[in-house]
DNA sequence: TCGCCGATTGTCT
DNA sequence: GACAATCGGCGAA
């Protein structure tokens, strides 16, 4: 059993949140079994000051509400037919949030395979944030969901060597002005399971 | 209500 | 590389 990380955790900034929370296990149970996963990839979403963020402007709709409050709780995000992971950060009013891109299959592996029935090998199981949701279960009656409790948390996992951490350019982000170039998107160098 | 659009994925060319 | 799938959030009316 794996001890899920103490609300503390989520207390450091935003961007050093997205680096620590590479090489941390993020956990699912479900009634038909748990499959977890090694963070290998973030993304980081600065809130007012970020035109590709949902609270950019401070935009506060009831969907990004949520962002708003304290770090360490699931923000859901629907897109197109999927459901994407954030960590909300940043603390009490400052809507900041990390997206989960991609995790490295550890537990339930079996059924990861079953939830993923188009990919070709192990590597397509979770290599995006879209695919990853999908293996472990995650849905948008996650939203809001605190992070250090079940049905799902996340635990400390094997600490990611600083010098293995590489940074650049977010995905999928275009129209999103200066925004686009600002190179707070995180994985674990040379790992076969990030998106990109 | 109506219409547009997207932090994606999978398939086809 | 292009594009459809497919649906909820968001803003305008």
């Amino acid at each position: 059993m794996y001890i899920p990380l103490e609300k503390e955790f989520y207390l450091q900034s935003t961007l050093d949140l997205a680096k620590s929370l590479l090489g941390c296990l993020l956990i699912k149970e479900t009634p038909v079994g748990t499959a977890s996963g090694i963070i290998v990839e973030t993304e980081a979403y600065m809130g007012p000051n970020d035109r590709a963020a949902h609270s950019f402007g401070n935009r506060r709709t009831k969907r990004t509400e949520i962002m708003f409050g304290e770090p360490g709780i699931t923000y859901t995000y629907s897109m197109h037919t999927h459901c994407l992971f954030n960590v909300v950060s940043g603390g009490s009013g400052y809507p900041e949030a990390i997206l989960v891109r991609a995790v490295e299959p550890f537990d339930g592996q079996e059924l990861m395979a079953e939830r993923r029935p188009k990919a070709k090998n192990l590597f397509q199981w979770t290599n995006g944030p879209g695919k990853l949701t999908k293996a472990l279960g995650i849905t948008m009656s996650d939203y809001g969901h605190p992070l250090d409790q079940s049905p799902l948390w996340i635990a400390e996992g094997q600490k990611v060597d600083p010098k293995l951490i590489a940074s650049g350019p977010r995905i999928g982000i275009h129209n999103s002005g200066e925004a686009v170039h600002y190179p707070w998107r995180y994985w674990v160098k040379e790992n076969k399971f990030i998106s990109r």
